[in-house]
DNA sequence: CCCATTTGACCGGC
DNA sequence: GCCGGTCAAATGGG
């Protein structure tokens, strides 16, 4: 059974889907004005991923206040932070893209940049720009992960619970069809966005340019890289290889139930 | 001068 | 000792 934001997200996705669809028959027609079509159909993903990563159940309240003596707080260890995570049950949301989404309606901090051992790429590592005035947990990490074409992987953790969010989250129940401005992957600029739709509708062809040999590679990263698999969320069963994005047509395996 | 980014150092687990 | 993740001083841009 999926909670309300999931089922919310759902919706989104279907409604991503039926508005991709409809473009497809559009441009196969030859009709130009498409513009309204595919602004619906990235607020659509954009409204699904914020539900994902905002159900995300928050953190419990700080045993003790202690933000004003931080000498006396013990730094947690990433070790300590992975089974903080896994008791809490902080969900990581992982996200393959062309270009790495610099703009994703969130504010976000850089405070590292590694070369991890088991990539040939740099690997950045950003938080939340209200983490420290407001508690946000939220962080990510950005990594390309395969070049020509060049694809970015970005993996969330946590959940955002600063201001920014709940006032989108807000803005989101109150109407979640009326198609809010919350996320804008799109307005990165236009170029980006003229290059993140085709990963998007354009499955099979980008399945073709990938060999079977870096998607085991970039599988066997995942594992090599220690990371949180969520059992109970049939999200992490399929592969997340840059070119199958499983939202559309294999959302009917999930457990949704229509509202 | 302020603030975000960069980058080498550091930490803890294995 | 290696590794990924984080810290914090240095740096640079506005």
């Amino acid at each position: 059974m999926l909670s309300n934001d999931d089922q919310k997200a759902v919706a989104a996705l279907l409604r991503g889907q039926g508005c991709a669809n409809h473009l497809k028959s559009l441009i196969e027609k030859g009709y130009v004005p498409t513009e309204s079509l595919v602004d619906t159909i990235l607020d659509s993903f954009s409204l699904a991923l914020s539900f994902m990563i905002s159900s995300v159940p928050p953190p419990p309240p700080p045993q003790h206040e202690s933000s004003s003596s931080q000498d006396h707080v013990p730094k947690k260890s990433p070790k300590l932070k992975k089974k903080i995570c896994e008791r809490e049950g902080l969900k990581q949301y992982r996200d393959d893209c062309l270009y790495p989404l610099v703009n994703d309606g969130f504010s976000w901090r850089k405070y590292g940049q590694k070369r991890i051992k088991t990539s040939p790429y740099q690997r950045s590592y950003y938080r939340c720009a209200y983490a420290g005035e407001k508690n946000c947990n939220a962080s990510k990490r950005v990594q390309q992960i395969q070049d020509s074409p060049s694809v970015h992987r970005t993996t969330y953790v946590g959940k955002h619970i600063c201001e920014e969010v709940r006032t989108y989250s807000h803005q989101l129940n109150d109407d979640v069809s009326s198609g809010s401005k919350m996320i804008r992957f799109d307005k990165i600029d236009q170029d980006m966005s003229e290059l993140v739709m085709p990963q998007l509708v354009s499955i099979d062809h980008h399945q073709e340019t990938i060999e079977d040999e870096v998607k085991d590679q970039i599988m066997n990263q995942e594992c090599d890289n220690n990371e949180l698999v969520v059992d109970d969320d049939q999200f992490w069963t399929y592969p997340f290889s840059p070119g199958n994005c499983m939202f559309l047509d294999d959302i009917s395996v999930l457990d949704y139930i229509p509202s």
